[in-house]
DNA sequence: TATGAATGAGCCTTCATTCAT
DNA sequence: TATGAATGAAGGCTCATTCAT
């Protein structure tokens, strides 16, 4: 009994100090995320931040040097979630890993919010700007390679330029979430999913890759 | 006498007001264009886009209401450049077609340069992402019918949803520009063509329209 | 009678432009000063100043970059009245001259007010008190020089270092305004005259330069 | 037992606690005069100091109502350096004695590099302006007093104002050390002092003074 | 007592917009 | 109509001082 009420008094007022802090960092940030979703960065001043985190315009300056630095540090927890994701083809249907993977990069986004951000950042920003096409760099080089396993199983296209596919179906992928509600259609994914397959694979192996799979699946089932 | 009068009152204001003034709507027009692209909507101030006019700050404001009222003028003229191609897929080669109207659009783009400033409106000015989305959502329509039509004629892939098609013919032709260049490569048009394409067709039926093209050429020829 | 009237009529609301502008800037000026004196420069804002000069701060930033270009600006009239004057031994009593050069000085001082800045700006201003140094060591090579032709001609005391007399008759003369009045004296000017005269010549000799004026006085006043 | 006791409690706080509290002020002190020299009293922050004592911000109210009252105490116990000094005539070379003074003045002056701050003070603080006053008429009356008391004595120039000299020797003094390097020379305190000298006693009365000192000296050695 | 995070008034500066000329 | 000086709201940031722990 007397430890039960000991962790109760001990615990409510003894936040220790770094976590109190760290706190108040994470409700700027989320202040500023908020802030800068609904009216854009440059719109958002570092006094509303602050109001809106329920501080003093001073306390904002202690935790952040900057409004930017606010803006970095929120990109900085999110800039993998903004890249298009990278598929793994190897063993199962296609269409419906992509489908999946779009979904759930789309739910991603739409968390964060701050994928209406980013063009803005891009403009503006430089240095930002040479940072994400780093990380998309990146992820486009494991694409291709990927890819190029594929062609050279003889699964892919013969007549596409793999860079050029590659490159399509980072865009589809991610533009696939703002897109398709811009033009008032319900989002798809596996619509979405079926075209980059067919950027890729001719129907008849994506047939059977599907059908791998149910055998797979079936041979699993059997073991089991 | 009156000859005299009429040359004196005719040639001090040679030119007719209005065309003076156009003259200058058109100068101060252009000195925003040129100033927005350089240094971005937020940072361009009247007073710099007068100076550049070679005009008075006050009299920015005789000719539009608003540094925002310029910007739109801006984008009136410019809105449908930014938009995607519509392509006419009725009587020629698909992919040369496409690739001549990806190039065509890669130029116009670069040419205005606006392209840049896009984003910061977008995320800053709701009643001009309507607009947009408006212009798009018009084209998407005109696109789909076009793709309705072939589909009609046993042209395209039985298994593709049009409308999802449609988005990503549009998507990838409104980011042909930017995004080759991102990923490192010398934008290949024809490459993104034939991807684009691939999307819509079958590969035999390309072959077949391309053939039809030689066809239609020959005969034309033909008949010369 | 309608010239007049045109003069009226023409006169007033004519004032050039750049007059009216002038006339605004040295308002600024004006109160700039007047508010740097009561209030000490630090604690002078630009938004005071303008304030008290009747118009809006963004004004006050047509004519001035800075708070501290104002005060240049100010002081760059000013800065030839701080420095003590440069006496003229030659042909007149050695006290008299000097008392009414200190009077005069003390005068123009009073009537800037600015002497009570000084101290403030060469302890903060680097750049102005290497200025002001240098203005000060031209006139002390003056003074200096001019001490140095009365020794040659035997008037002065033989066992005084005239560098040290001449940087003494400076000092005295710089502070006699502020310093007499700190010490609750009235200022009696003639007296720190004879002080200053002590210290360069032996009384014998001022005697004999009073000598020699009065009878170039009677002179005078035979022929005339 | 007790032994230890005495010790575990006299060790910890070993210090007692008014004697801490002290050097935790004069830490303090000491951190504000050398940050106010290095970086001017307004650029200077309560927090800095507080820094530089190796204390927490809040600490230093604790000690200060103020950073003026930090100020203050740090000139009530400068003030009296900062005032000429007061010379004794009586029995030794006045010269001698003088020139002594002024190097000693100088040194402590720069010793404490506060100098540099009164002209900021004076002009902000008026308080501090009527506290400095008050001590610089005090010093003045002693000085008077003590010339008043040569001039009985038939040992001065009988022509001079006496108010005037003791001003002039104080304003000197005063400032001995800062002007003689303005004017590019090495200070050399025994011309400065001939040169007060000179305003207060007649060249043969110093050279008596001498002569007595010489005598009171040979007397003093026989003596022993 | 000591701490240092929090406060918020206040400074400097910019710029969209107006308006007297 | 054209001009450009004037306006003043608003933003970014600092720092003396307070106060909960």
């Amino acid at each position: 009994m007397s430890d039960r009420e000991d962790q109760l008094v001990g615990e409510f007022p003894l936040i220790p100090k770094q976590e109190r802090a760290q706190l108040k960092r994470d409700l700027l940030l989320k202040s500023g995320q908020e802030l800068f979703i609904t009216k854009g960065y440059e719109h958002t001043t570092a006094k509303e931040i602050a109001a809106h985190a329920g501080v003093a315009t001073g306390t904002f300056y202690r935790y952040f040097s900057d409004k930017r630095q606010l803006l970095m540090s929120l990109l900085e927890n999110q800039i993998e979630m903004l890249m298009p994701p990278e598929p793994k083809w190897s063993d199962s249907d296609p269409e419906s890993m992509l489908a999946s993977l779009l979904e759930a990069h789309d739910k991603r986004i739409k968390e964060m919010g701050m994928q209406r951000l980013l063009p803005e950042l891009l403009a503006k920003d430089t240095e930002f700007a040479v940072v994400l096409a780093a990380a998309k760099r990146k992820i486009f080089t494991r694409i291709l390679l990927g890819l190029t396993k594929a062609y050279e199983k003889g699964l892919t296209w013969k007549d596409l330029d793999l860079n050029t596919v590659t490159w399509s179906l980072m865009t589809l992928a991610e533009h696939a979430p703002d897109k398709m509600n811009q033009c008032g259609n319900v989002t798809d994914y596996r619509e979405v999913a079926k075209v980059i397959c067919r950027i890729i694979f001719p129907p008849e192996e994506i047939k059977k890759l599907q059908l791998n799979e149910t055998e797979n699946e079936t041979e699993a089932d059997e073991v089991e």
